[in-house]
RNA sequence: GCCGCGUUCGUCUAGUGGCCUAGGACAUCGGGUUCUCAUCCCGAAAAUCAGGGGUUCAACUCCCCUACGCGGUACCA
């Protein structure tokens, strides 16, 4: 390792051609938790030189996503369409060198058949073997002027003075190519990492085609970037040990890129959601669930007006144990009942509240509350499943001596008149 | 086809030659706590470590073969 001085530098280098899904912001993620890890630099390069697969809006959605999750970059971001002179001239280099040749106005690299390649991989820690034969002569300035990936990654990579490539398995084929590249124009190689690529529940790629979701779909269905954060690096990684919960910053501590699995993973969001509930449970132990719901139900009137109420501290910790995605917490505390009474429950309920006012004070205490109600499903036969819905409206939601507690009386009253 | 990478419970995984008759988590099922539902707590079921050969006193762990999966094979990234 003969960089072992140099501060170490990696890249996040998304291409435009979309918003990028859970799979590719893994990768940033990861690149991100190596560069922390080792007290080194993360920045963003956008790889926009295929402009016929440019899509409009694409770059904010990078932006938005990596802001949202906190994935901070250092410095500024750089295009590589606007670089087009340096590769043109590297280009030229390589026409010199003899290494390329020119055909049909692109400029094409040959790989000489004798040539071997290895490197060291760090996912697995493994060596990488190829053959020169096996390399296809490939295209690094198009004809409109522009480079291909392989091209503009080695240069812009050499004069970053990027240290470590991580980066998707899918990469791995072209190495050998970006090896060939580096030699000629005689820099040095920066080490590799190639992460295994994610696999949709049909075990193929994957790809939008699934349907694969970007951070921000699971934004808007109420994840938590603290459980994303988690569950994306739970794929493929893992420190070792029993532990399940990480913090980034934990998650920064323990971070090893030797660490990552060789194998591709399949993306099953049963356990997002369960982690997902455990950092809303977490996230409110921290006093912090409310401003996320804040965040989260902007715009939407109803929700707000809870969130502004004087009770609203405690709603949302009742809440808080209930919710699976903040998405939740809408029905949690919406005062809509869940469906009519039956008119055998009509009646229950109708006793029940002559029962309720005759046995109890003009407040009512938890605890008398509680007894009062035991005694009424006693003698007239009635489960409590029962007694919920007819006094909070709802089949199953937040409890009633919590409910006491934050509306009072006239709220249980007001639901047993049906 | 060719080249490369992989293969431990349904899923995420622990495991780097003896601690493994394979551990944890999610999901599933059963039970407890309990005002519903959750949370929480306990327990069960779930992997002949892809299959076959080696190497070794000893292999999930090392080597080889086969099968299967994934990736690449574009003037896309």
């Amino acid at each position: 390792m003969s960089k072992e001085n140099s501060k170490i530098k990696v890249r996040f280098a998304p291409s435009p051609t979309g918003i990028p899904h859970i799979g590719n912001t893994r990768t940033a993620f990861f690149n991100f938790l190596f560069a922390k890890h080792n007290k080194g630099e993360f920045i963003l390069r956008i790889e926009d030189t295929d402009r016929k697969r440019l899509v409009e809006g694409a770059e904010d959605a990078i932006l938005e996503i990596l802001d949202w999750l906190g994935i901070k970059y250092e410095g500024e971001i750089l295009h590589q369409s606007e670089r087009t002179e340096i590769y043109k001239e590297h280009a030229r280099k390589l026409l010199n060198l003899g290494v390329a040749y020119e055909k049909e106005g692109a400029v094409w690299v040959k790989v000489p058949d004798e040539k071997d390649f290895e490197w060291e991989d760090l996912v697995g820690n493994k060596k990488i073997k190829f053959s020169g034969k096996d390399v296809e002569d490939f295209v690094v300035l198009k004809s409109d002027g522009f480079p291909t990936y392989h091209l503009a990654n080695v240069i812009d990579d050499h004069l970053m003075e990027i240290t470590h490539v991580i980066r998707g398995e899918e990469w791995i084929s072209s190495t050998p190519k970006h090896l060939f590249l580096y030699e000629s124009l005689g820099w040095e190689t920066p080490r590799f990492a190639h992460l295994p690529v994610i696999l949709g529940t049909d075990k193929t790629k994957l790809s939008k085609r699934h349907g694969a979701k970007s951070a921000l779909d699971y934004r808007a269905e109420g994840f938590v970037k603290e459980a994303l954060l988690n569950f994306m690096a739970l794929l493929g990684w893992n420190p070792g040990g029993d532990k399940e919960q990480m913090s980034v910053e934990e998650m920064e501590n323990l971070f090893k890129i030797e660490d990552v699995n060789t194998a591709n993973p399949v993306f099953d969001t049963t356990k997002l959601e369960w982690l997902n509930g455990l950092w809303i449970r977490t996230l409110n132990d921290e006093k912090k669930l409310k401003e996320r719901l804040e965040e989260f139900y902007k715009g939407n009137k109803k929700v707000e007006e809870v969130l502004k109420s004087e009770k609203s501290c405690d709603l949302v910790n009742a809440a808080s144990s209930r919710m699976r995605t903040l998405k939740d917490f809408e029905k949690l505390v919406s005062k809509e009942k869940d469906r009519e009474m039956t008119n055998d429950e009509k009646e229950i309920s109708l006793k029940l509240q002559q029962f309720l006012t005759e046995k109890l004070e003009e407040k009512w205490e938890d605890e008398k509350l509680l007894e009062t109600l035991r005694e009424f499903s006693k003698s007239n036969d009635v489960s409590f499943k029962v007694l919920f819905f007819l006094m909070t409206g709802k089949e199953k939601g937040i409890g009633i001596l919590e409910l006491n507690g934050i509306y009072g009386k006239d709220f249980f009253l007001n639901n047993l008149k049906g």
